[in-house]
DNA sequence: AAATAACGTTTCAAATAATGAACCGACCGC
DNA sequence: GCGGTCGGTTCATTATTTGAAACGTTATTT
């Protein structure tokens, strides 16, 4: 592996539910030598991308991301645009709704909103997602590049659950009715016990640029749920897309 | 230079005016190689960081930032609790207010609001801001750590304009005055014509954690409309550090 | 209170990964 | 068709990264 990959899976290591690492636990985790981790953690930190904690000397993720983030949102505002919509949609629907972008080979989820019930689907902002067995990777592959597809579906496909689909050609099957549908449905396919609907947010040139899901327990949710939330959603990911492209469009465009 | 700091440095090249950029373009800005800025490029892609355009080859930003920077923002809510404040002050005061965070020696601006006027003061995000020689850096020095004030002293320091401060007493004396009046004022110290007060966002050990400032054209400011601004951006301060001292007290406490 | 374990940090010879000049084919404007 | 630029690739040379060992400090255990 690259030096920099290194040092990315070093970024890596941190999450919501574990946002401070120590030195020794970093070089634990990520199977680098301490002196090697440190060394990188320095460099992470010269540039603003790590900080260290002065009381605990734990590192935690750095400011210099944000900035980085932050141009990027500039230019493409996906989050400032989509969250309101996200937000909407958990009202109304009272289950758990997120926000996935698409990241080499995988939906990376930038927003979450929970809903009030004790008993609901959890999901933590930075979780990655594969796209063979959620209702956000499916929708996303109905609208993706052909590359995408085939990349994603060459190759062994993890099984998750006794629900997930891992032949290609069902998976394909569930593309093409999400794509007729406008949304696509994923019944624990990920996860016992969890079932999704979700729509492709998509760009000027047609294809998906992101996902908008919802996520709620099976044990109550009904046939008629589904549907009610799966035109929900895909009208949520509609009015995305319309006020991205509209805003953007000759951005977008150049991309096509 | 580390290999991951070339990589960031990269990174770096990006703006909001230049959000995306080609090979040969990145190569000659950072000064690497051709062969060399492909590989960090790859490296980099490989892990998110940055994207590149199918139609035009050129490389921008990725999602993996904006991953990182969500988690970030999870265990810190910074930018969520600070973003509404920062419009309501740019509602009142018709200028331009931006909001900054430290990192490594420098302000890092992470959001902007900007008011109707053609002529206003124009900051980017993502924009760099040096500590000594703007009202945002002084408001943070003020409540800095003494290493951090040290190491920002030591050294000769840029003078951007003929105003300037740059002998460490002059600018002590600024930070103290800050300390007082619980807000900074920078009359065209970064640049000519333009007018700033800052005040700082302290976190419950007290110690700085960010800034907002209001930055305007000296021709239509008065002295009172500098008071004014100075009350009502050391208001927000307060008001942004008390909601990210009351809801993570304890995360806080640990710093101190 | 002493012993011990764990942590962050530094060092330096050995190992490995980064480097860059040259090259390739593709594309663009002339 | 031609010169220029682009993105991308190659490979011997070179410089950077690496990791075991050791150090001083700080918690934890005895």
């Amino acid at each position: 592996m690259s030096t920099v990959g290194k040092a990315i899976s070093l970024l890596e290591l941190f999450s919501v539910d574990e946002p401070e690492l120590g030195l020794s636990d970093l070089a634990r985790r990520s199977g680098f030598d301490k002196a090697t981790t440190r060394r990188l953690l320095v460099a992470l930190a010269g540039h603003g991308f790590v900080e260290q904690d002065i009381g605990t000397r734990h590192y935690r993720l750095g400011a210099g991301l944000s900035r980085l983030a932050r141009i990027r949102e500039a230019r493409f505002p996906f989050l400032q645009t989509a969250v309101p919509l996200v937000r909407d949609l958990a009202a109304s629907t009272a289950e758990t709704v997120h926000l996935s972008e698409f990241g080499v080979d995988r939906l990376v989820t930038v927003h979450v909103e929970h809903p009030a019930w004790a008993n609901r689907v959890n999901i933590d902002i930075g979780q990655l997602l594969p796209l063979h067995s959620t209702a956000s990777g499916i929708a996303y592959l109905a609208f993706a590049r052909d590359e995408t597809v085939k990349a994603c579906l060459t190759g062994s496909l993890d099984a998750f659950t006794a629900h997930t689909l891992i032949e290609p050609a069902a998976i394909s099957r569930c593309m093409s009715e999400a794509r007729e549908r406008g949304y696509s449905i994923c019944d624990q396919g990920y996860e016992e016990g969890v079932i999704s609907v979700a729509a492709a947010i998509r760009g000027a040139d047609g294809f998906a640029l992101g996902i908008i899901a919802v996520a709620a327990p099976k044990a109550r949710t009904t046939a008629a749920a589904i549907t009610e939330r799966g035109l929900a959603v895909r009208e949520a990911a509609r009015e995305i897309s319309m006020r991205l492209n509209g805003e953007n469009l000759q951005i977008l465009r150049r991309q096509a």
